[in-house]
DNA sequence: ATTCGTGTTTCAAA
DNA sequence: GTTTGAAACACGAA
């Protein structure tokens, strides 16, 4: 997960340090609080879903990436923000520019009904049924409800049901204990692989025109292409407005 | 030139 | 409860 090795990089460059300037390039960004945040300390990074939360002495600064905002050293792109420190910067990048900055007392105020963290754990399967509790629809899109499972997005999903063996139309009734099982392996090895990725090589896999040799997922973003499992063609449909990539010879 | 699709997530509407 | 479309916005590809 990209978030988690962004906190990581910031805990690194931010924590016990004193902020001496805040530079709001663009001001969009900026959705809450008091933008003047010189020589407040950062005392830890924390990561909660996708939000990340930068506890000053006083309140925090609750971050969300959307989709294209990322931190580095280099402003060597969009560049919407640069933070200060005593002993270096600190670049927001955003090409899109729906990423979110919110200065207030507590993470809690900017997020919404969030459903348990599936990571760093393995969940069983008792876990998965009763999260998806209730619901009768599919099971791709209801692996993103944010309200019952946090910080799943369109990626994890695909990856998640390929990893598990799992058609992405299935109804959530009817998948059964033995794939709960799967699935909480499956998203386990996927986090857990998406942040060493992540780790290694940012999210080069779709930076600065590399077109999609890098990418390091099994079937997203790979319509047409060979199924890594039984070399069945991937395919790609829309469900719930979301490109959904998924290989019909091994889901099912 | 114009349209399409995109890593997120919430919201309203049907 | 479910599904869809729209909303933030910019840009590369078709």
């Amino acid at each position: 997960m990209e978030v988690e090795a962004t906190r990581r990089w910031l805990d690194q460059r931010l924590t016990g340090r004193a902020i001496v300037e805040l530079d709001l390039v663009d001001r969009r960004l900026w959705k809450c609080g008091d933008p003047e945040l010189a020589g407040r300390r950062v005392l830890g990074v924390r990561r909660r879903a996708k939000w990340l939360w930068l506890q000053l002495d006083q309140g925090g600064l609750a971050v969300h990436l959307r989709m294209t905002g990322r931190f580095a050293s280099q402003p060597d792109g969009k560049l919407r923000a640069t933070l200060s420190t005593e002993d270096g910067h600190v670049h927001f990048l955003d090409t899109r520019c729906f990423a979110e900055w919110h200065h207030v007392d507590a993470l809690e105020q900017v997020l919404g009904r969030l459903g348990p963290e599936p990571w760093p754990g393995v969940q069983p399967a008792a876990w998965w049924q009763e999260r998806m509790h209730g619901l009768r629809g599919a099971i791709k899109p209801a692996f993103m409800k944010q309200d019952r499972i946090a910080g799943l997005g369109n990626i994890a999903a695909i990856e998640l049901c390929w990893l598990a063996e799992l058609d992405p139309t299935t109804r959530v009734p009817s998948v059964g204990a033995a794939t709960w099982t799967r699935v909480g392996e499956a998203c386990h090895d996927h986090l857990t692989r998406a942040l060493a990725d992540a780790l290694r090589d940012g999210m080069r896999y779709l930076n600065d025109g590399g077109g999609d040799h890098d990418n390091p997922f099994y079937v997203y973003r790979r319509e047409g292409q060979p199924c890594p499992r039984c070399s069945g063609l991937i395919e790609r449909f829309v469900q719930a407005g979301r490109g959904t990539f998924w290989c019909p010879g091994c889901q099912v």
